[in-house]
Order: C-alpha cells, then sequence, then structure tokens
DNA sequence: CATACTTGATAGCTTTACTATCTTTTTAGA
DNA sequence: TCTAAAAAGATAGTAAAGCTATCAAGTATG
C-alpha cells in the first residue's frame, strides 16, 4: 500500500498548481534545497531553473515570485504539522500529554515509518526555522492575510490554544502561548545553533533541551 | 544644558562612522524613515539617496550594503535599550520590580524627558519589530557573530538573564527566558497589529495586554 | 488524429547592487 | 589665513535580479 501525503493549498499560494505536474515538484523540491543552502536571500528564480534543468519563464507560470514560493512552502509546513499534531494527539485524553506531544513535534521532527513526502521534512523545518517568519514580516502582510495565505499558521494556533483551554480553561492567554510556543521552539533552536549565548543550550546543542525548556515555560503559565 | 546620547557602536558595523558627520546621521535618520514607511525589501541605497538629497556612491562610503545598514540601525537600538535598562532599573533592589521595568521597556517606547536622539525612537522601535530578526536570521551569521556584530543584543539578553538569576538563582534557563522574552515581546507585537488571530489582544490593540501576558509568563516560570 | 495545454528557447527591459573616477567643497591644523 | 587632505558630489558603467513577452516544440486527452 503507497500512502501519499495530500494537503490541500489556497488556490491564491500560487498561479499553477506545483503539487499537479512533475515539474511543479521539482520546483519545490529543489526550492527546499536551495534555499537552506544558499538561504532565501541569494535564492533567484534563474539559479533554481538551472538546478532543475528548466528555465526562469517556466518557474514564473507557477509562482509570482520568490516571496509567494516561500509562503508556499510555509503554509505547507504549517498544514504538515498540524496534520501531525492532530495524528499524534487523536485518542489521547490527558491534555498535559497532548501538550507535551505538541511541544516534541514543534521543536524536532521525529522520523516518520511512512515516508510521504518526495523531499526531506528534516530540511523544510530547518529552513522554516531560518526562514519561515519573512513569509509574513512584510509590508504587505495584510493584503497577504486578506487572501488567506497565513490559513495554516493560523489553524495550527488555533488548535494549539484549544489544547491549553483543555488544559485549564480559565487561562487568560491561550493565542499568544500558542503563538509564542511555536516562534519560540523555533528562535531557540536558531539561536542554539547560531547564537548560542543567547541560550541555556549552548554546550550541547541537544534539542530536548529546548523540549525541557518550553515544557517548564508552558506548563508554569498554565497551571493555576 | 544639552545632553547628547552618544552610544559606542563597534568599528566594524559601517565604513565610515555615521555619528560624526551631518551626511552620516541624515543616513542614519532617513533609512529608519524609508524602512518604517517602504519595509526593508524595498529599500535601496538609490532610494535613500533620492530622499536624503545626495549620491548612491556617498551612502555606499558609509555602508557595504544596506543589510550592515540594518545590522548598524538594530546594534544601536539594542545599545539603547540596555542603556534605558540600566537606567531604569538603577537604585532598585527589588528583583522582580526590576524585571516588570525591563518588560515594559520591551514592550513599548515610553515617552522620555530627555531628547537624546536625532530621529523617532518610536519609528525604530516599530522597524525593529518588523525588521530586526531579518539582521540575523541570514546564513553568514556566524561570520557576523564573529565580528561581534550582534553583541549588543547578547549583552542586553546577559543583563536581562542576570536580573532573572537575582530574582531565582537556582532558574535553570535565565538566558533562553530573557532571549525569549525580548523576542516574544516584538513578535505578540507585530501579531496584534498585524496578525490579531494569533493573539488574545486583537480587539484592543493594547500594549498593556503585552505586558500583562508577558509579566505572566516570566514570573509563574521564575517563581519556585 | 486533432487540439489544447505545458514546457522550452530566446529576447528584452527595468531595477538593484554595486565600483570607479574625477571634480568640487568642506574641514582641520600649521 | 593658507594649505592639504578628507568628504561629498557628479557621472558613468557593469553584472545580476526580477520580471514579461513571444513563438516553437512536445505531450496529453478526448
Amino acid at each position: 500500500m503507497e500512502i501519499a501525503l495530500q494537503i490541500k493549498m489556497n488556490e491564491k499560494l500560487f498561479l499553477r498548481n506545483p503539487e499537479l505536474s512533475a515539474l511543479g515538484k521539482k520546483i519545490i523540491q529543489h526550492s527546499i534545497q536551495l534555499i537552506h543552502k544558499n538561504g532565501f536571500e541569494s535564492f533567484t528564480f534563474k539559479k533554481l531553473a538551472a538546478d532543475i534543468g528548466t528555465t526562469e519563464a517556466s518557474i514564473y507560470r507557477y509562482f509570482e515570485n520568490k516571496h509567494r514560493l516561500l509562503i508556499y512552502i510555509a503554509a505547507w509546513y504549517w498544514s504538515w504539522l498540524e496534520y501531525r499534531v492532530s495524528v499524534n494527539t487523536m485518542n489521547i485524553k490527558d491534555p498535559a500529554v497532548r501538550l507535551k506531544r505538541v511541544i516534541k513535534l514543534l521543536t524536532a521532527v521525529v522520523e516518520d515509518d511512512i515516508k510521504t513526502t518526495y523531499f526531506n521534512e528534516d530540511i523544510l523545518h530547518q529552513i522554516i526555522i531560518a526562514e519561515g517568519t519573512k513569509a509574513y514580516l512584510t509590508k504587505h502582510v495584510t493584503e497577504d492575510n486578506k487572501d488567506q495565505l497565513f490559513k495554516p499558521y493560523k489553524d495550527l494556533c488555533a488548535k494549539i490554544g484549544e489544547i491549553i483551554l483543555d488544559y485549564n480553561p480559565k487561562y487568560k492567554y491561550p493565542k499568544s502561548l500558542a503563538s509564542t510556543l511555536i516562534e519560540v521552539a523555533h528562535f531557540q533552536n536558531f539561536f542554539m545553533h547560531n547564537l548560542p549565548s543567547l541560550t541555556d543550550f549552548g554546550k550541547d546543542k541537544d534539542e530536548s533541551k529546548i523540549v525541557a525548556f518550553l515544557e517548564d515555560l508552558v506548563f508554569s503559565s498554565i497551571k493555576n
């Protein structure tokens, strides 16, 4: 049995759906590799075209520009994370256990037994850590938001907020704590690897330390 | 009596010290305005030159490129914040009170009685919220870090970490909590204004709500 | 087998991101 | 106050980025 994870993406994220053609999939696959290798700033459609063996014009048929492609990749990532949160918290009654699962999922990409995608999810996780915020830290965030481009991120956040409320219905900041959790998981990871003196995990570079910090942070806050 | 705040900046941040000439000051002043108005992505030295009434070449004599200029502005901001933290926590014994002062300083620019700079600090605060992380979210963060470009950020973080330890010497994550506090203060502000459903303050857009959230977050964590 | 759609190939245009050089103006100090 | 050196202005030029347009070739589908 072959399982392919198909995530339904907002039509506004692309000009032509990259999931529906070989070239489209190559664009996503090679984008992730190139952005990971050289960073988003030095990433261009010309370089991407050369890497794939196609032309710049062909890529512009799929995405308006490289920023839209980044939003697409980020949206895919958030949808995928929400899916994994759903799967991993299913049938678990205890909200504390569910929250701990969420924290683990946010912090590191755990090896899945089923290979669901045509690209490396761990690399995807890494580029979201380093480049993900650039998707919305722009002057056109409001228009992009109106086009629902950040819906997967907001859905994930809402879902985590629900779990927080399940644990403690009286907690006053479920949504802010959820978005904080997501961002801090990424930032602490980036700092640990790149600006270690901003963290307490510089020496060992161990992701489980971030998990411990986040668990401490979240559970102290929501304990009444 | 005239008080001018002179912050000693790392020599590697610029080619020619912008604080030491009228043109240099104009570069900083107009950069802040332009980045605030149009965002860092659409900001160019050509536009900046036109805005000032000088030439592109003249600006390149002060800064290698626009990214270095952003790092300069960010470094100035962090130094300024650290200075304000020092002043505002001076002579206060109670670490709880000191921490609360820090949280307020991180969250909003309080009107100062003394005008110390030639640009609007509130606008500076806003551009750091929206663009500040782009200073270090790059592929060359490690080299930039070796050149000490992020020292003001790290110093501020260390100082806040110290205050956290003063409050509770047994707390295990002072540095991570400090960097979290700084970043979350900014992100929650950005979300509140631009992606309000990611926060619990969307309706009123009131900075004091962020302060309350951060106080709750920090003090629950560090209470033993 | 026809035709609609996708991709490739090529060209071109504006803007960005610089570097170089020469002249004029400003400034600092002897 | 004169002088020289430093800063700023003026101008030009180049490579790459960020697109858009057009037409031909290949491929899928009914």
